[in-house]
DNA sequence: TTTATTTCTTAATCTTGATTAAGATTTTTC
DNA sequence: GAAAAATCTTAATCAAGATTAAGAAATAAA
């Protein structure tokens, strides 16, 4: 686990074996079961979470009552609640385990203390986040230029471990498209 | 234009004068007549800007041969290509002034080379790019609940100024729709 | 101030993908 | 290993919004 981490980091930063060392004692290791929730709206979401191990869902319920997949989470990423947290304001999302999953938390707080002693932290989440806008913004490309049954197969092919890993249903909702619609351009590639 | 940049600057991070001085002496201004480019598809992108006074598009040119408009950026917004600047690849759209338009340039070597003197200037930018992420999440969050006149009329209301300053097929554009779709919900609304 | 270029509108037709509904299959839980 | 819960499939009907085409209006350029 320590090791992936530091090899994580040294993508993006240049730093020491100490500094990584006080970098992980502000982690605090946390494990989801199955269906569990890190986040619930109303709360307030409070610290950044990196998953070493397991897949989370991020979504909303939109007006019509339906569940929104915004994003999902994977093994070395981080996911919070940029909102919630940022603002301080109660969430709108939940976050929850899709299989059972390990994290590290790491708190607003201690983020704030540790990027005050050690500037390359800081440096280190401005580069990831600029990787997560670039994705983001990809994805938005997507949605707008292609079918939904290329959507599906561009998405399947980027990743294909999520076929095995998440229920259709929930690919279904993370691509704007019905459940329903999804059994069809399966059954069309037959 | 040195208070607005200061103002714009505190909302984020605290910082002294003197500072602030220094930081702008990194920029260079620079003024876009309408319809000039200030990056296109195939070159790599170098430099943030920052536009002070405006409006700009960023689009790239679909699989379709379609203009499709990823966002835009108006007064007191940073613009720039991200995944030509951080992967230093050629960048695969347009960065175009949609009115005369002026900006100041940040290199990325001048950057790099702040963010090592001046650790808040990384704060600065990390907390700008955790904003810009939550707007855009929101905005995948509308896609996927909205219809397309929801959608639309949504946009006119959290951004009226812009039914002034940008031609509605563009607008059109960047909300994924077409201008004749446009007009149809216009017509509707009398 | 006339011409050329951009932008916007209207209307008919067509397509993608949503909705509804019912049943089948798979996975979990007790 | 039986019952309950979660997930997936199929098919019919329907609606939102794209496409096509043509003309009108507004801006910009000469």
């Amino acid at each position: 686990m320590n090791q992936n981490l530091t090899e994580y980091i040294r993508r993006y930063i240049s730093i020491s074996e100490d500094e990584v060392a006080l970098f992980q004692s502000y982690l605090m290791p946390k494990t989801l079961k199955k269906r569990e929730f890190l986040l619930k709206e109303g709360k307030i979401c409070k610290s950044r979470y990196y998953i070493t191990k397991g897949c989370i869902r991020l979504y909303y319920i939109d007006t019509k009552g339906n569940e929104q997949i915004i994003h999902f989470g994977i093994d070395n990423w981080w996911i919070t609640d940029y909102e919630s947290l940022v603002n301080e304001t109660a969430s709108e999302v939940y976050i929850q385990a899709i299989e059972k999953t390990e994290l590290l938390e790491l708190p607003e707080k201690s983020f704030d203390e540790l990027c005050h002693k050690l500037p390359q932290i800081e440096r280190l989440f401005r580069k990831i986040m600029e990787k997560t806008y670039i994705a983001i913004q990809k994805r938005v490309g997507y949605l707008y230029s292609l079918t939904g049954e290329e959507l599906f197969n561009t998405f399947i092919s980027a990743n294909p471990e999520f076929a095995q890993r998440v229920p259709q249903y929930m690919i279904a909702s993370y691509l704007g498209m019905s459940p329903e619609f999804v059994s069809k351009i399966k059954a069309k590639k037959k």
